[in-house]
DNA sequence: TGTACATCAGTGAACGCGCGTTCACTGATGTAC
DNA sequence: TGTACATCAGTGAACGCGCGTTCACTGATGTAC
């Protein structure tokens, strides 16, 4: 059931997350939906998460894919790079779980669900952390930064999926995901 | 009956804005709308529009405001700042307003509309042209780096708004507004 | 100045659609004695 | 081993809703002669 509401998500974001439809897809009756879900956005919300934590389980395997130890500087650097390389992509790839994400029902306040994975968000902390141990970030700079971070990623990931920027040609795309991520890599540490 | 679609978004988003729904702010009968548009998604495109000029004067207004003559280093860097608080207040005032401007019918592209307002991206390209003249930023440093800051401000607005980071306090909101501008602060020139 | 006519915003009634949700129900499954 | 019973996923039918959109129409306004 979940799964086909995150089918539905995937095709045409959050609105498209219809009861009726999804209780079809699975091959039921409208009203066996009750079963499980106590309203609309009862399962709208376990597909958010849900496609949450798709987005969390790319950017673990973005990381994962970096080789070098903890703490080599180099390494690090590319763990961060990765994980907004993989956040953008996801946006792009997957445009309808994207918009589900973060699109939300206004009932479901995220800070206090429980995420199968570790969020993206959190993911980033950790390589900025790595970061200050590996002695890329100074400690002092290190403080809250994973906001601007994640506000300069998801803005574009926003703009150029859905906002302003949504029809500029894939050559473009890649142009403007590099600029970010020297910007962000110059606001680490200073030249 | 513009003016009916655009308070629609302003209390409820782009889903908001109803054809039927509209023509009754406005006192009409619902067909009567189809002498004005051809559909819906006409009257969105022109709501959309319209809120995205809202965006664009005030963040206008916000420039205006800042007083210094134009090269000034300190009046140039305040007048970037100022774009970016106009334009992250306006998503707090505004969340109806700020959706529909960037959450838009998939017909309309932006490149080639005309906005009757400079658009509040054009609006900053300008605030770093200044930065440039003022000494403030070296011309290289320069190439599209309005887009990561674009991107930073867009993306904390979404997150703060609509995203996961809708649930914090005010007093959390200001700090995080103020750490963005000091990163794009610190983006500008390298200390 | 007066009449014929085109324009066009708005009318009234109706269509089909998909949606969320409620009701009383059936029928298979597993458990208790 | 066999029977009585609770559980519970799924059924069938129906509700009211607001939506976008189409049709043939009216009636006021302004223009041409």
């Amino acid at each position: 059931m979940i799964a086909a509401g995150l089918e539905l998500a995937r095709t045409g974001g959050p609105d498209a997350v219809a009861l009726r439809e999804a209780t079809r897809v699975v091959g039921v009756v409208p009203n066996a939906a009750y079963r499980h879900f106590a309203n609309r956005d009862e399962l709208l919300t376990e597909v958010c998460t849900a496609a949450m934590n798709e987005l969390s389980s790319r950017v673990a395997a973005a990381v994962a894919s970096v080789d070098g130890e903890y703490g080599d500087p180099r390494a690090a650097r590319e763990r961060l790079a990765a994980i907004g390389t993989a956040y953008l992509e996801f946006a792009h790839d997957e445009p309808g779980l994207f918009a589900t994400a973060f699109g939300v029902p206004n009932l479901h306040s995220y800070s206090t669900f429980p995420y199968a994975e570790r969020t993206a968000h959190d993911q980033m902390r950790a390589a900025l952390d790595e970061l200050v141990d590996a002695g890329v970030l100074d400690a002092q700079r290190r403080t809250d930064i994973e906001f601007p971070i994640w506000s300069t990623v998801h803005g574009l990931a926003v703009l150029l999926e859905q906002g302003p920027l949504r029809d500029v040609p894939d050559k473009g795309r890649r142009g403007l995901m590099d600029r970010i991520l020297v910007f962000i890599g110059e606001g680490l540490s200073p030249a």
